[in-house]
Parts: structure tokens; C-alpha cells; sequence
DNA sequence: TTCCCGCATGCAAGCGCTTACATATTTTAA
DNA sequence: TTAAAATATGTAAGCGCTTGCATGCGGGAA
């Protein structure tokens, strides 16, 4: 079905008196053409407003310049910055990006991974480490070109670029621990298919095993939204247990409580402390601000556009794509009071 | 160059013992093919892992069923929750979206549209009224199917989804004097190709113009971060003109200019009003929360995929794509007080 | 029995582009 | 001046998919 509307090589190639192979070449690869040739041709595309047909491309090359990433919401800001540098740093190559989101659900993932690769996408990024083996074998069997980001560990047969969130959750427990917090309790992200969440979940409950006269008093899942945080503050303030510091898996969460302490008349920090994880826009705007850990988002979109375009182009010499691990830093701001 | 890695239609003809063309078929418009055939053919398609190839397929009915979105930014969370609902509406009619964002600059947005054309793009939304005649020129010479959102007005030949910010931006002018407030000022983003921030502008100055003792002290123009809008307020109250109120046109300005104001020892509202525009999540979690306009973001998103389906459909008798205006609301909080 | 109709399927052209190879032209070296 | 090499351009096949048309088949009506 001929689109009348959109020129096409052939008539380009009229227009400049030339074949269309000459004219492929002159965009493809403008040294392997004539001179006067290329002006004559580079005018004809132009007064005829030519575009090259991506699906004509894309079938002759079996490439499409065009990576797909799939993040688990786009909602709350948690991605945004890093993903912005992923595509800048694509754009700087003449890649595009396909974004897709998986609203935290693996089976939404492999829908999004089929589609985006249906779409043509020559790699993927994404998230976090934990996924069905349907997808893994999914991904090996069709040899995709991937990249996971904002999670890492040893023994991951992908590269991975980001951060132990274990580790990382283990810290910022300990710092609170340090500041004389006996009694944490923790609000979450649904572990379910979120390795990130379980993972932060686990290091907050190494840090209490180190100390044993440090009690953890409840683990609180939900959504990432402040309604949802605030219905876990309440379960938790409801146990009587009267924990002095709750440490929030994401800001979205630690906010969210942060609210909800407000309208019940509690004091941040002075009745209960609360920490946050990812420093994002909000942790700075509420007040008091948010006691946080950062996390390198722009370098992880960066590096891992890097190490996505060295998978993707066999690459001249250049070194294998290698995982990276970056770290994260505490933010001391005014959520957290010692005891 | 034939990737052996990934099936293509052959192999899965061979596998099922049926041609090409029934394998198209029934993945296309299953009923056009006998229930043994289609179960053959289903569990060809399965063993092989097979996924049509998006190139050839777009070559062949030269139509991809993805449309692209530039917005002007990803960093703020502005048009987050509208693009979701965007692309909420595209998935139900399984067509994929694309996103390309323009840093509020023409060119940049002009470079994006060809390149998502090029991409295949069957339609695309974009923000905003005002363009450069060259993109104008642009997108009517390759009749593109396009949509704009976040705008409103009469006398526009493309398809609109959006409110009318000017008058969204005097409701709220008009809202603040007549709180009693006489000594206005504006901080807003730069106008320079963004209509929506020039819009507001004029929308307040029609409300300063209409009351004849109100006095507008100071116009300043910057960019959508807490940092630009802190200087910004630093040069209106450098001026000693002494504004009872400051109206952002957006949240994030209004809440860098709220953090500034408290560095300054200012008490929001009772020292000075504070307004801003969207509504977004930020707005909700300073202190005091922040009066704003509520923009319909969810629902543009959602009206402006369906028109832009409409569009690319030439449709069953369905009615034309119509543009259509949304209302914005005055959300009462907490930092706009009476004089 | 014959004829026709409808259904399931196959055949093959063509969508726009790239590229190996062939051909024509110019430059260089001897 | 001539042969060889380098350069510029054209020819045509093929990438994977869809679809109009042709074909074959079985069942009902006459």
C-alpha cells in the first residue's frame, strides 16, 4: 500500500537523476559519494522533504538504533532523573529510547519486553535483578542485549549497573542505630517482584541482627503512595509498640508517613524520627527536610547507556561491557534526632 | 542479512506445515483461519518463540500503531501523570508510545518530531500552540496526525485537548485580589516558545488591568527549578516594592520560592501569599500546603489519545476529532492569605 | 448428477531500504 | 601511450510481512 503522500528513495532518485543506491550512500555514508553528486541529491531530499522509512531500514539492516527501557512507574520521580541521563546519553549515539512501564508487576515486564522487542528495540534496560525465569529464558533465548540497572551482586549473568541495595539499606539502619534508636520499624515497597524493596528490607534487618538490643516492631508493605504510607503509619503506630525511628524504603513513603505524623500532632523528629531512600525533588521541600540516602540516579543512566551501546555495537576494540557498582551517600537532613 | 538468531515467518510456516500467508493471518484476523490450522500454527509459534518483525510488518501496511509524545521536560513531574493516562489509553488500543522531550527549545522539539517520524510514528502529541512556521510547515507537508495538549484557544487548525491558561491564570489573579491583595508580583517560566508561561503572564496582567488599584511590582522569568525560582524571588524583593503576594505560574516555582522565603525568615502567607499552577505532588507536601490551580492532566492525557486514535483511524463512522476544552480549579491551601 | 457458492489455504508481488557485485569513468604509474 | 588501480555509480536481490487473487475442496440446491 503505497503511501503517495511520503517520497521514497525512487523518488529522490528522479528528482536528483540518480539511482537510489547513490542516494542511500549519500546518506548513509556521505564520503562514498561524489561531490557535485551529493548536493544535487542532498537538495532533492530536502525540497521534497524526504525521510527515510524506518521500517524499510530496520528490515534491510536488522537494526533499529532504538532501546527499549522499562521501569516500574513512572508516577512517582524515583526514575525520571536517571532515566533522562539513560536517554541523553543514547541521543549523543543516535539512539532512541522506548520507554515502557511494568507498574512493578513481572508479568506486565514480559509484555513490555516482547512489545518493545516486537518494536524493534536492539537492547533493553532494566530494573532491579529478580525475575521469573520465563523472562531470563525469554531474554537468553533470543540472545537480547540488556542491561539491569538500579540493584547489583556477583553472580548476575547480565551487566548490571548500580548499587547493593542491601547494603546500602544496612547502612543508613546502622546510622540510625548509632544515633541511639532501639526500637525501628520499617515502612516498604510490596516485596513481591521488587528485589530492590526485599533487598533494602534485609539489609534494615542485618543492621538490627548485628544489635541485639535493637528491636525491629514491624515491617509494613504497601504502594508507593502517600495515602498508602500513611494507612502503614497508622498500622504501626496501632501496635502500641511506640518505635522512635521508621525507616521508609523510598521518600514517596517516608513523606507520605511524614504527613500523616503531622496530622495526628506528632512531632518530626522530636516523637518519632523517619528516613527516606532515593533522595528525590520531595525529600528537600518537606520540613522539616528528609534524612535520606542518595542514590547516584544520572550515573546509573549514564553508565548504563554506555554499557548498553558497547553490547549493542560489537564494538571496536573497545573493552567487554563490564558491571558497575556505584555507591550511595547518607543525606543528613532533619527527619532523624538521636535519642 | 538474515539474523538466523530470531524466527521469521518461514520458519514458523515450516514448522506448522502451512504457507506464510496463513501464519499472517491468523496472527492478524485469527477467524480467517480453521481451528486446527490455528492451533498448528499457535504452537509453532510458541515452540519457535516467535515475534513478528515490527520493520517488515511496518513495511508491508505502512503503519507501526506508535505515536510519539514531546514533552517540553521529564524532570519535573508537570506532565508525568498526563502522559501515563496517555499512554494508559494508547495501550488499551495497543498502539506504543514513544516520548521525545524538547527542553522547551523549538529547534530541539522540531529535531524530535523528525526523528520520531522517522521512527515511524503514525501520530504524535505535542505541548503547546506555539511553534516556529517551519515546524508548522513541517508537520502540514507530511500531514502529520497530531494533537496538542496543556493549551487551548479558537482559530487553531490542529486537534486541542487542554484549558485556556490565561484565563486559568486570571481566575486565580482575580481570586488573590480579591482577597484583598494590591501589590502583586509574577514569577513564571520563561516565556520564549512556551505559551503556556506567557499565556499566565497575560492572564494576570488582564487581572491587574481590570482592577485599576491593583499593582503588578514585578514580572521575572526563569527556569522550572527551586534554585532559579529562589533567585527569582531574591531579585523581587530587592526591588522594595514590598508585593503582598507572589503568583507562580507552577508549582515548582512557587515551592522554590516558598523554601527561599523561609530561608528568609518569611512566613508564608502571613508575610507574603504564595500561588502556584499544576498541582502537582509537591504541592501537597510543603508547609502549609500550597494554593494552586488544579489542571485536568489526567484527563488531557487520556482525551488526547483518543482523539489522536481517532485521527489515525480513519474511522467507523465515528465522529470527527473534535478539540476540546478542560476546566482548571482553584485548589485552596494553606499559603494564599487576606489582607 | 451437476452446478454453484463459500471457505480455507497457497502463491507471489510489493512495501522502502541497503549492499554485494558489476560497470563505467577517472587517475596514477610505468 | 597504455595498463592498472582507484573511484563513482548503477543493478538487482533480498530483508519479513501482508494481501489480492487464484486454487481446491466440500456441501447444498436444483
Amino acid at each position: 500500500m503505497r503511501d503517495t503522500n511520503r517520497p521514497n528513495l525512487e523518488d529522490v532518485a528522479v528528482l536528483a537523476g540518480v539511482s537510489t543506491a547513490s542516494i542511500s550512500r549519500c546518506i548513509n555514508n556521505p564520503k562514498k559519494v561524489a561531490e557535485p553528486t551529493r548536493l544535487r541529491i542532498q537538495k532533492a531530499i530536502d525540497s521534497l522533504g524526504y525521510m527515510p522509512h524506518f521500517g524499510g531500514r530496520a528490515l534491510a539492516i536488522n537494526r533499529t538504533n532504538t532501546v527499549g527501557a522499562i521501569i516500574p512507574s513512572m508516577e512517582n520521580a524515583v526514575f525520571a532523573s536517571g532515566l533522562q541521563a539513560f536517554q541523553e546519553t543514547l541521543n549523543d549515539s543516535k539512539v532512541t529510547l522506548l520507554v515502557g512501564s511494568s507498574n512493578y508487576n513481572a508479568s506486565q515486564e514480559y509484555d513490555q519486553i516482547c512489545s518493545l522487542l516486537s518494536q524493534g528495540a536492539d537492547g533493553l534496560l532494566l530494573i532491579g535483578k529478580d525475575r521469573p525465569k520465563k523472562t531470563l529464558d525469554f531474554l537468553e533465548k533470543h540472545s537480547v542485549p540488556h542491561v539491569l540497572a538500579w540493584c547489583f551482586g556477583k553472580n548476575i549473568s547480565s551487566p548490571v549497573v548500580g548499587f547493593d541495595n542491601q547494603k546500602a539499606a544496612q547502612k543508613i539502619a546502622d546510622h540510625v542505630i548509632a544515633l541511639g534508636h532501639r526500637k525501628l520499624a520499617i515502612i516498604a515497597g510490596l516485596r513481591e517482584g521488587n528485589d530492590r524493596a526485599n533487598e533494602r528490607i534485609i539489609g534494615i534487618e542485618d543492621a538490627q541482627k548485628t544489635n541485639p538490643n535493637v528491636e525491629l516492631v514491624a515491617i509494613e508493605e504497601c504502594k508507593y503512595s502517600f495515602e498508602e504510607a500513611s494507612a502503614a503509619l497508622d498500622r504501626i503506630l496501632a501496635l502500641n509498640k511506640n518505635p522512635t525511628a521508621i525507616i521508609c524504603t523510598s521518600d514517596v513513603l517516608a513523606v507520605g508517613a511524614m504527613l500523616r505524623a503531622k496530622e495526628l500532632g506528632l512531632s518530626v523528629p522530636n516523637d518519632i524520627s523517619i528516613t527516606g531512600f532515593d533522595d528525590i525533588n520531595l525529600a528537600r521541600v518537606v520540613t522539616p527536610s528528609l534524612t535520606t540516602v542518595r542514590v547516584p540516579q544520572q550515573e546509573m543512566g549514564r553508565k548504563a547507556a554506555e554499557i548498553l551501546l558497547d553490547l549493542i555495537n560489537p564494538n571496536l576494540g573497545k573493552t567487554a561491557a563490564q558491571s558497575v557498582e556505584l555507591t550511595t551517600t547518607i543525606i543528613n537532613r532533619g527527619t532523624l534526632a538521636s535519642r
